[in-house]
DNA sequence: CGCCTTATTTGACGCGGCGCAAAGTCTGTT
DNA sequence: AACAGACTTTGCGCCGCGTCAAATAAGGCG
């Protein structure tokens, strides 16, 4: 809460590019910044949804429970993206749990404001409309994949994925710049761990990528990709 | 083209709940109708999307096809539902085929007017941030689904919500009111036309459903929903 | 540094459901 | 009325991948 947010942290992100300053800076002044440690819990799945938020530095794992106890990974939330607007699903409560895979910084804001804000804020509701739009798309291309390809496939579609969002070039290669587990990615592409450190092993054999405990380093990015596209 | 659209036709839809009887006529005034037969193409997959459609009656399947041929339902349109409207999605051309599965009414408005009516009318863009939420919920839900069960409750579950948006009562259960093939009960839950056959066949020895070619009656709808829970 | 927890790896095994194939059935058409 | 085309049913064999089980490794912490 303490934190003071400057206008120009959040002007390059794409939810304000259409906004003038002083709508950012109305927006703004309604927020209170908080940090999540790594671990740590932001919101939880059934509680009200009190605030909806936007991530500016860190990395945080959506995830769903079903009632029989499964777990699945809804989405991995990066810097700019705007989390937990239950609001605009037309529910009251959080439909998932939101915590930290790295040490992050957010914004938040009371979800009483979410209709205020897309109302009076035409630019604003545009920019959550393609937010949103973007999102179903991810689903549906989600959907596809598991629907049609095996499970290799979809673990190297996932995998490129993150090293697209959330790969940071290092020397070796590309490296997932948060803490992901084998578990991550199997409740992210439907499957169970043991599929998937069974797929990585092969694919460190072939030299594709490097794993670790809880980490995860591309190493032949063109390589996954000829994979991810179905060749052997 | 020919059609007229009185207000009153639209005005109950929550699209336009919240609209102003002036600003309803507005859009309707951009708007054109028309009709397609059944079977017939309404919009078509990698085509540039020109216009965004709202169905007022009949009954919709919204398919992809991937690469390598392999097709998939991404979701049924049923009256009242939004559809087409590739510009909230960020994306100049359509994601998928719609064809009717029933003799359909909709509207039909260019692509451009899309922001325009956004940026013009607060309360269209909550309803349209909804529809889009509901539909991103809907998805997270298939996805939930195809991670964690087994293909017959899936299949059961795709069943109920069929029978929930398109079920119309008849004397002996609720008839599932639109042509719908086991190949489209495959590609809405990611399975075969074979599996689909195998399960509704035992279905309806145990009295739940009952087949037909292209027809679907739900017979025991609490006993599906049983089934769909996880007990056998 | 050694213990404890949590993540990962690997093997063995079995089965759900897919692929393949062929026969049966319904509907609209000529 | 017969035919063609589309949809459905059903049997069979196989295999990808989930389940069960157990060993191993890597951090974190006192």
């Amino acid at each position: 809460m303490a934190l003071r947010i400057d206008r120009s942290i959040v002007k390059p992100l794409p939810l304000f590019s259409r906004m003038s300053d002083s709508e950012i800076d109305l927006i703004l002044s309604h927020a209170s910044s908080s940090r999540a440690a790594q671990g740590e819990t932001v919101f939880v799945q059934g509680t009200p949804a009190n605030h909806f938020f936007l991530l500016l530095n860190g990395r945080l794992k959506v995830t769903q429970v079903t009632p029989d106890g499964q777990q699945i990974i809804v989405r991995v939330v990066h810097p700019g993206d705007l989390f937990g607007f239950a609001k605009a699903l037309q529910r009251t409560d959080y439909p998932g749990t939101a915590h930290a895979a790295a040490e992050s910084l957010y914004l938040a804001w009371p979800t009483s404001l979410w209709s205020f804000f897309v109302e009076q804020n035409p630019a604003l509701a545009v920019s959550a409309l393609q937010t949103i739009g973007n999102r179903l798309e991810e689903a549906h291309t989600r959907i596809r994949e598991m629907s049609t390809q095996e499970v290799e496939r979809r673990v190297a579609h996932a995998v490129l994925r993150l090293a697209g969002k959330a790969g940071r070039p290092e020397d070796g290669g590309i490296r997932i710049d948060f803490q992901i587990s084998k578990q991550d990615i199997a409740e992210m592409t439907g499957t169970t761990l043991h599929t998937v450190s069974r797929i990585l092993s092969a694919w460190e054999d072939r030299g594709l990528v490097e794993g670790g405990r809880q980490k995860l380093l591309v190493r032949d990015l063109t390589g996954l990709s000829r994979l991810a596209e179905g060749e052997k």
